[in-house]
DNA sequence: GCCGGTAATGAGAATCGTTGTCAAATACCG
DNA sequence: CGGTATTTGACAACGATTCTCATTACCGGC
C-alpha cells in the first residue's frame, strides 16, 4: 500500500521541474530552499520508490553520487572523456541504445543498464 | 616523474591476472591475502595512476563502487554481466568500435579507448 | 657503491554520500 | 472520529574514497 504524503509529491515535483539529471543532495538543498522542511533520508525514500517504480531513472555520476531524473524527458547520454585534463562532453548514443538492448534480450538478459563512455585525449591535450 | 615501486608493480600484476572488473577494496583484499603489507591508499592511487596513463579502464558499478580492469587485451571484447549472480558473456561490438571512432573524432579527440559493458539480469536470475 | 632530494608509502583520521534506527507524526480505512 | 500501519525525520552508523603527514626508499649523479 503505497501512501499520498505531500513530501513524495514535492519530490516529485521537483523533480520534474529539473530538465537534466539531479543528485539527491541537490534535489534536498533546492526543496529545503524553497522552504520545504522536508528531511534528507524522506528525499532518498521518494527517489528510490519513483525509481522502482519506474517514474524516474537513476545513473551514477562520473564522481559516484546518484543521479536522478523524471522519467518522462528523454536525454539519456553518454560521456567523452579526456583522460588528461578531465574534460567531458556530453554524447547521443541511439544507435548504440538499441544495439544494447537487442543484445541484452539476444542473451536472455533482462533489464539491461548500459555503461558507454569513450576516453580520449581533448583537443586541447592532443596538441600539447 | 615517475617511480617503479614494487607496490605499483603488485598493483598492475594483480589487476593483469583478474580477468574482469575489480574493486579497489577487492583488489587490496586479494593483494594482504597474497602476503602483501601493501596498504589501501597506495592500491587507491596506483589505480588512478594507471587509469591515468591509460593502462586501466575504469567504471562505476551499479553499487557505486569504482571498478578498474587492465586495459585491453589483444582480443578487443565487450561484456554482459548479470548483476545479480555476476556471470559474464563476452560479446562483439564491430559496429560500437566504429560508431565510438567516429564519435570520437567527430568532437576531435584522439587516441579513443572506451567502456562498453551491459548490466542486467541473466535468465536464470530473470526466473527468480 | 653511496648520497641527497624528492616522490611514494601507509596508518589512521577525515570526508562524503547513503542507509539504518526508532520514536513521533499522520494518512487511510472503516 | 478512532485505530493502525506506514511514513517521517533527526541523528547515528556505515562503507568507500581521499587527505594528512611523518617515514621510507627510488633514482640519478657523483
Amino acid at each position: 500500500m503505497k501512501r499520498n504524503t505531500w513530501q513524495r509529491q514535492a519530490v516529485r515535483d521537483a523533480l520534474g521541474e529539473k530538465p537534466g539529471f539531479v543528485s539527491a543532495q541537490d534535489l534536498h538543498a533546492a526543496l529545503r530552499e524553497a522552504g520545504s522542511p522536508i528531511g534528507l533520508a524522506t528525499v532518498y525514500r521518494a527517489l528510490a520508490d519513483l525509481a522502482g517504480d519506474g517514474d524516474a531513472d537513476s545513473l551514477q555520476s562520473a564522481e559516484g553520487e546518484s543521479l536522478y531524473r523524471a522519467c518522462v524527458s528523454p536525454g539519456h547520454h553518454h560521456h567523452l572523456i579526456c583522460r588528461s585534463c578531465g574534460t567531458t562532453v556530453e554524447i547521443e548514443a541511439d544507435d548504440v541504445e538499441q544495439w544494447a538492448a537487442k543484445t541484452a534480450a539476444r542473451h536472455g538478459f533482462t533489464q539491461p543498464r548500459h555503461v558507454v563512455d569513450i576516453f580520449g585525449l581533448c583537443p586541447a591535450c592532443s596538441a600539447s
